[in-house]
Order: structure tokens, then C-alpha cells, then sequence
DNA sequence: GCGGTTCTGTATCGCTCGCTCCAGTTAAAT
DNA sequence: ATTTAACTGGAGCGAGCGATACAGAACCGC
């Protein structure tokens, strides 16, 4: 019936995603996102609707990427384990990251986007998976008595999130690898020799 | 020799303060800035030069007051008492906040400005005050008996931060009293009985 | 190959941004 | 009283912003 699009929405979505995590949301405009996913000023609005629209695809894209393959694929490990290399895949991640752009879901809790109902719904909704997995292996651990009782499965997992976001903080602020273990380290004491 | 200014550069840059502190840096524009200090545009970039410069002052501004009092107050306590009562502090002034602005130092550090340098160097150097706070007060806990030394203090410093770091991120996501309290909890049990 | 529909490319729109300029005002120094 | 230097008020600069308009190009069903 009509014109097919010239470009993979996919491949522009993700380019959109690398754009408004190196630069957030207010700083990233919109000229200089339809240039990185390689659309003209018209493409961009008619198949993306505005950039608030595109940002929240780009963070659906971000959480159904990168956050829901490691929460696959750590889900395989033992209970004790998957909560370790939560950690240690935070902590690769960020020193890896030349840019040190840290986690985009945890940027744009800190972003002026979080002023927005929507927007901060997701945020919180990301957020409360990463706790979620947490949750999730420390009781199994605990009923397994691989991981120690002597604290609440539910506090333990906001520690451990607590742990997370202040990773990705403190990695954007070009933190070293000594920092970010250092703060691992006495959290994962937790769960017991 | 000449007209003296007729408002007061401490009440303006508080001003300046609370603007930043609740819009963020990149949101905050020189005209709202400057209706909120009471100036003109004229004595708004005489008096500080400009937004960079004023951003920079307001960020000494905050540190100098909200954070060195705090940690001023805390050091008079006992260690122990030291280190919890600065996370009590923080959930009550992140929940006592209607705005839910978190902490300014900690905006800052996920804002564009964190790719300034200069801007960097100064948040880093607020964590680092605080973590300093929790080393100096571990460290004498421990030596005195009333801490646990089965973790490092200078591990125990780092998760300290964190904690409080992703106090301040979640309450801007609105967290409730146990979220924030779930966090600290664990962490306080890392201090012994 | 033709009609209809959706795409692309470009030229804007109206607005706000950070910042500057300058005439006019004020008050200390002489 | 005059000079002089700093401050005030407000207009306005160029640039960039998000978003739109519209003409032409491309493809499908027929």
C-alpha cells in the first residue's frame, strides 16, 4: 500500500538508547539523536512520535536488553553465586565503560524525567527487578542454608540493590576498582561464611 | 566609591541553591534563577559571573552548610552512634522532604555536570568528606570495642556511602520508610551486637 | 501503469536558552 | 557639589531547542 521504511526501527532505538545514556535526557537533542539512529527531522517524529515517547522506548529497549539478559543468565547460577556475580558484572561493567556512562536506568532515576509520573514508574519499576532477582536468590539461599539467616531476606535485598546504585553513582565519578569492591565486599560478608 | 548592592549574596545563593537543588543543573535557567535570588539579569551575572561559576558556589554553599553542620553535629556522638544516626538522618530528611529532591551533591554527581572536571572533582570530594565521617567513626569503634573488626573499616566506609547514596537516589523514585530503613538495617548489623 | 498511502528531505516555525550591552540610578570619596 | 565607580533595569543578541509543514519520492495493490 505505501512507502516501506528505509531504516530497522530496532538498530535507530538502540542508537536512541546510546544517546540519551551518554548524555541524558535534557542534554540529548533531538537533531543530534535522529543523526546517531540516522533519520531525518520528519522520520524521527513520525515513527517515534516526540522525544519523550522515544525515551521511553529507548528504556524499554535498555531494561529488555541488557538488564533482562543479565538477570537470565545469573538466574542459572546457584542462589549464592548469582547474588556475587550480580555484583562482579556491575563492577566489570562499570570499570569496562571508557565513557563511564554508568547505568542508564539509574541516570534517569537522577534525571529531571524523574519529575515525570511515567517516566519515574519505570524507573521504579527497573529498580524494583534488579531487587526482585536479589530477593529472589537470597531466599533460596537462606532456605537452602547456603546463605546465612541472621538478616531478613527483604533488607538484605535492598542492601544489595542499595549496593548496586551506589556502584553505578560512584562509577560515573570515575570511582577505581578498589572503591566498588570495597563496597561489595562487606555485603557479600553478609551472607555468611 | 560606588552604589553598594542592595540584596545579600548569602541569601542569593541559597536561592541559587534550592533552585539547582530541585530542577538540576541543565534544568534550572538563568531567568528562573535569577527571579528566584530577586535579581536582574544584570546583577545576577555581575555577582557571579556565570551559571557554571554560580553553580559551582552554590555547590560550596550546600556542602559548607547542610553537610559540614550535619557532620559537625554527628562527631560530638559516640562512634557507634555516629555512623547510625547519620543514615537516621538521612531517611528523616529524605522522607521530611515533600519535593523529594534527594541530596544536591548526589544530583550533581548523575547530572551532565559530572563531565566537567572541575564540577567532578568537587562532588567526589563531598563523597569523600562523608565517607571520611564513617571511616574516622569505624576505625574508633573498632578500636575502642564497640564496632565489630571483622570487616575492614575501609570497606565498611564504602558500603556506608553507598548506602547512603542510594538513599538519596531512591528517595527521589519516592521510596517508602522501609525501603530506606531496609537498607541501613543490614548494614548496621555489620557493626557487631 | 496508475492511485493511494506512507515515506524522506528540507525549510522553517515559535520559543527559550545563556549572555551582553547600555542608559539611568545611587551613593561613597573628594 | 561634583566626580566616579558600581549597581540596576530592561531590551535584545545569536544560537539552539522541540516540533511542524509541505513538496516530492518510493512502493504496494490493483
Amino acid at each position: 500500500m505505501a512507502r516501506p521504511r528505509e531504516f530497522d526501527e530496532g538498530v535507530a532505538l538502540q542508537a536512541a538508547v546510546d544517546g540519551f545514556w551518554s548524555q541524558g535526557y535534557g542534554a540529548a537533542s533531538t537533531r543530534d539523536l535522529a543523526a546517531r539512529m540516522g533519520l531525518t527531522t520528519a522520520s524521527f517524529y513520525n515513527a517515534f512520535g516526540d522525544k519523550r515517547g522515544l525515551f521511553m522506548k529507548a528504556l524499554d529497549q535498555y531494561l529488555s536488553g541488557t538488564l533482562s539478559q543479565r538477570i537470565a543468565r545469573l538466574d542459572q547460577l546457584p542462589p549464592r553465586q548469582a547474588v556475587a556475580g550480580y555484583l562482579a558484572d556491575v563492577v566489570e561493567r562499570s570499570l569496562g565503560d571508557p565513557q563511564r556512562r554508568g547505568c542508564m536506568l539509574i541516570n534517569a532515576a537522577l534525571d529531571v524525567t524523574a519529575q515525570d509520573p511515567d517516566i519515574r514508574a519505570e524507573v521504579a519499576g527497573g529498580l524494583g527487578e534488579i531487587r526482585a532477582f536479589f530477593l529472589r536468590h537470597l531466599q533460596a539461599g537462606q532456605a537452602d542454608g547456603t546463605i546465612s539467616s541472621a538478616q531478613p531476606a527483604e533488607d538484605l535485598s535492598h542492601l544489595f540493590l542499595s549496593v548496586v546504585v551506589a556502584m553505578r553513582v560512584m562509577a560515573r565519578l570515575h570511582a577505581d576498582r578498589d572503591q566498588l569492591e570495597g563496597m561489595a565486599r562487606p555485603a557479600l560478608a553478609l551472607l555468611g561464611p
